[in-house]
DNA sequence: TAATACATACATACATGAGTGTATGTAAAT
DNA sequence: ATTTACATACACTCATGTATGTATGTATTA
């Protein structure tokens, strides 16, 4: 009894992703079937098969709706050469947290890609993408933490690249842990508090 | 097409167990059967079925071989009263480092447990076991710190909490992204870095 | 401006394969 | 002779993909 306008049908493609997003973060991804999701959205797998491919198709949609932190970090402008470069990389880290911490939506995905879904096989471009998103991560931080020793803000012997993967554990670790298990701390003073640490100790070696 | 003396039949559960790891890295949990196990250790089901009672069962006594890394920390006897504090916290962080870097074994686990295997349904008790083994890592750390306030190693307005959090996160964000692309970095020596100048730079701050 | 034709947005029905658990067979060890 | 340590065989479920049905929207024609 549903014939729908064009607009109706994007609002049934929304709540299907939706639902998706909910049923993977509950059931996780591969003991998620498609009639889960048609039902717990009121559908049948008709119209999941209407709008998506099939499973991996829905699944890479979903996560084509969030920017995951990481690429957002990749995607933030460079930095400007009258810029303070720790000071510009500490607000940019800084940003990238809150993305996360004030996105419910982008905590759900999160948390899907890293503790509800195994990243082999048809997940393996996705494992891919995400391990390049980490390259050029890492490959952007290096970048500003070498520009800051050239600015005299590091010591001149500071091994940026080292520098620039501790960083981003350090963000990893707490991303990871706070999707885990999100009222173990406030992400926003937490991480203020460690990066601004881990800046510190660069700043002010031995 | 041979039938086997207890040791031998040992050997086979080994074997299995063995198989298990490799498989499960490979696929992914969820998407190995047990014929997939069965036939890569050139044995059948049956087999499986007799030294174990289903999946969740045979996975469990995997995980049961090895000590994952943030258990171990906890399982590191306590201070010692004339130790330093910080220098102790230290050696005790180097030796899981070295613990995971050494050992392919637990690398294995720990990758299968972290990317290739989904933490929901009947994987929820080792979720909670593993939440409860970072609590029990953090509690710990936090004392150390604390000692070290105390003595003096610290300043006295350090949050000892706070610090011990952003010491795990570290860790355990170098653990995942080490055995995601164990290529990225070179594992103890990027640890003993990135540890060092943490602990710097909560000595020594602002 | 109706009437008609076609496409859209699903629901329903069906065929298939794959994985599981169990039951049974069997040869060697005890 | 019985138990052990498996292999083999079977029955069952369940998820997938596809084919088909259908009511409604939308464009076309007269």
């Amino acid at each position: 009894m549903v014939r729908k306008t064009k607009e109706e049908a994007q609002e049934t493609r929304n709540l299907i992703l939706d639902t998706a997003e909910a049923v993977f973060s509950e059931k996780g991804v591969s003991r998620t079937t498609l009639n889960d999701i048609a039902k717990a959205a009121d559908l049948t797998r008709g119209a999941i098969y209407w709008h998506f491919k099939n499973k991996a198709d829905l699944f890479d949609a979903m996560l084509q709706r969030v920017i995951l932190p990481m690429d957002e970090f990749i995607a933030t402008p460079d930095l400007h050469p009258e810029q303070q470069p720790l000071a510009y990389l500490r607000t940019r880290s800084m940003h990238v947290v809150r993305t996360l911490a004030e996105d419910p939506r982008t905590q759900r995905v999160f948390d899907i890609v890293m503790h509800k879904a195994e990243m082999v096989d048809d997940m393996l471009p996705i494992r891919d993408r995400h391990l390049e998103a980490i390259q050029g991560c890492i490959q952007t931080i290096e970048t500003d933490f070498q520009a800051a020793i050239d600015k005299g803000e590091l010591p001149a012997n500071t091994n940026a690249r080292r520098a620039a993967i501790g960083l981003h554990a350090l963000i990893d670790g707490l991303f990871a842990n706070f999707v885990l298990s999100p009222n173990l701390f406030n992400l926003m003073e937490q991480a203020e508090f460690t990066i601004d640490n881990y800046l510190n100790g660069l700043a002010n070696r031995k």
